[in-house]
DNA sequence: ATGAAAGCGCTAACAG
DNA sequence: CTGTTAGCGCTTTCAT
């Protein structure tokens, strides 16, 4: 081993990886108020707790999953069911849920379904068979019912993440649908459209009706010089396209169009295409997700993202905690934790035309 | 617990997982017996080995990887390099690498990374940091220079996924890019295609020097009736749309075009619309590599699909197998995996038109 | 060819 | 509040 060696101090030197017994000795104190401290569990002097603390940092130290997983008994296996929610969502998704899974010492169970009850009911069988304590729910299969009842059955904690409302039966994890839309409505307003058209998603998902009530209550706002143009969708690029089609034929159509998600959108784009409309000269074009198709059509999508890799880890600790304190206080309350959206400005939005 | 009892026998039943003793009793062995059927190790008599077999299947047994990982001393931690390898790819990748993963008991450490050299290098250097034995490169990053060599310095065995041809540095898992190119050139033929247009992938990647090889070899053997139009692209969809322009503004344009990829191939959907070319009954598009955005276009994309999950895992388990493995005789010998393709028929092909 | 003992790193139970 | 004693399920020596 040659090469720039020096400040080995705060590197885990490989091979010897740091253990919760070096941390305890340098803090000067055993290894289990270690554990402790790792875990906030209560019971630690605060004073304890920042040495600790402070010997964990100066080291290094990150606790061992496998050694941890094995300690607490087979400290949870957490299901993931999952079809295809848009797609590149899923690589994000997962490794946001790895990462969850590997902090928390947590064993990750994936199955894969189509969207249909049936496949749906078959996959959590799979997952419960598997061991699994607690379940994942991606959308749209946050609000399936048949996966939701097949869970309850199982005695299986839930979380449905990015499913637009909270529900009493499961907990959380999601943005503020309603207020994200809104905030891109307002972004269209202050680049100086007026028509701007709506694409509605899919009509079982909560999350659609909370993005469109978003731009209503925008767009009221701004009347009367606003005008809302709204047609249905269902998520689908298809969907998007024939939506966009029929927004652009109408006598006056709109200078903006506002999709539901970024599948819709990148439709609309293809609709603008054929229609020979410049985006974002002639149209303006935004979505909502930020998935990866956002980026890869062209011009790329303005668009709302969530934080998923954060969302699904933030769904593996709930479950983990819910697991693993199950016998104490009971933590059945469900819980629902928001997390914050960020509006991303690409390409295919600009200032409406002037020739108003 | 009330409910469906009855063939509690092969499930292992929640809570009282099975363990080796179990099996190690049932089969009348020692424990240690059971550990080297299921490594496969050498020195177990055959009549042992099956007795033991049996007694897994019996009692469907599997190994608790939290364990085999702690006592194997952190038996592998496995990094993962991605950017956004034609996005949803990564989604299947990670599933069959986290798969993989917990088979084998390995730790799967993922970084994320622009493609560019810095931010590769770096990415490396945190991934060897974290105290990787070995390296899972996905395309692009199974050739890039800077990767591969950080990688080299710093003893870490490498796997190079969908790298288009092996490499004497690395292990690569891959499909036979040619021949898969070839196959999708028979099917546009046999549907009636004489004037086929191709649109090439980026030069830096060597399955896109492999696909186009595939094409023109087919092209070749149809002579003289066929007729190539081959243009060149950069694997995005912005370049798939224009070199689609280019292709459809000829004087005889083809009548089916060939993608590298399913993102050009969208791009070339596209220009299909602006045109108002009707696919596939004016036009026949054909993508390569099946992701997320085959089935999001519409009409969908035939195309070829790499098992991209298995592809994957087996990444994990030569990776696994080779850090367990030093010591013994040294499996430096880089592996040359080929996994089989699939060619997926959908809607966005049909037969030549009759008006020729 | 097989088995016995010891321990991987961590955390439940109990002590103190 | 903190430390002690065990032991999670498996694999590594080293015997046999």
């Amino acid at each position: 081993m040659k090469g720039r060696a020096g400040l080995a101090d705060s590197r885990k030197d490989r091979k010897g990886a740091v253990t919760i017994h070096d941390v305890a000795r340098r803090a000067g104190v055993s290894p289990m108020t270690v554990s402790r401290v790792m875990n906030e569990a209560p019971g630690v002097k605060d004073a304890t707790r920042k040495t600790v603390q402070d010997a964990v940092e100066a080291l290094g130290y990150a606790p061992n999953a496998a050694a941890r997983s094995l300690a607490r008994q087979g400290g949870g296996r957490i299901g993931l069911l999952y079809s295809n929610p848009s797609a590149g969502y899923l690589s994000e998704f997962l490794v946001g849920a790895l990462d969850g899974a590997q902090k928390t010492g947590a064993l990750l169970l994936i199955e894969k379904c189509d969207p249909n009850p049936e496949s749906e009911r078959a996959a959590v069988g799979r997952l419960i068979a598997g061991g699994a304590s607690g379940v994942i729910l991606p959308p749209p299969h946050g609000e399936s019912y048949a996966a939701l009842s097949e869970l309850k059955d199982g005695e299986v904690a839930v979380v449905a993440v990015a499913a637009g409302r909270f529900r009493s039966d499961a907990s959380a994890v999601r943005i503020d649908d309603f207020a994200a839309a809104a905030e891109m409505t307002r972004h269209l307003l202050e680049l100086g459209h007026r028509r701007i058209g709506f694409i509605k998603g899919a009509s079982n998902q909560t999350a659609s009706a909370e993005r469109l009530l978003g731009f209503e209550t925008e767009m009221r706002a701004a009347e009367p010089a606003a005008i809302a143009l709204i047609e249905a969708g269902e998520f689908t690029y298809r969907s998007g396209l024939e939506a966009a089609e029929r927004l652009l034929s109408a006598r006056r159509p709109p200078t903006a169009i506002f999709a539901s998600n970024d599948d819709m959108a990148a439709g609309v784009l293809t609709a603008a295409h054929r229609k020979g409309l410049d985006v974002p000269g002639a149209l303006t074009v935004v979505g909502f997700d930020d998935t990866s198709i956002a980026t890869a059509v062209w011009p790329e999508l303005t668009t709302v993202r969530q934080p998923v890799a954060e969302m699904a880890e933030a769904a593996v600790r709930i479950l983990s905690d819910d697991i693993r304190g199950r016998g104490q206080a009971r933590s059945d309350a469900p819980v629902d934790r928001l997390v914050t959206h960020t509006l991303v400005v690409r390409d295919s939005c600009g200032p409406a035309p002037t020739a108003d």
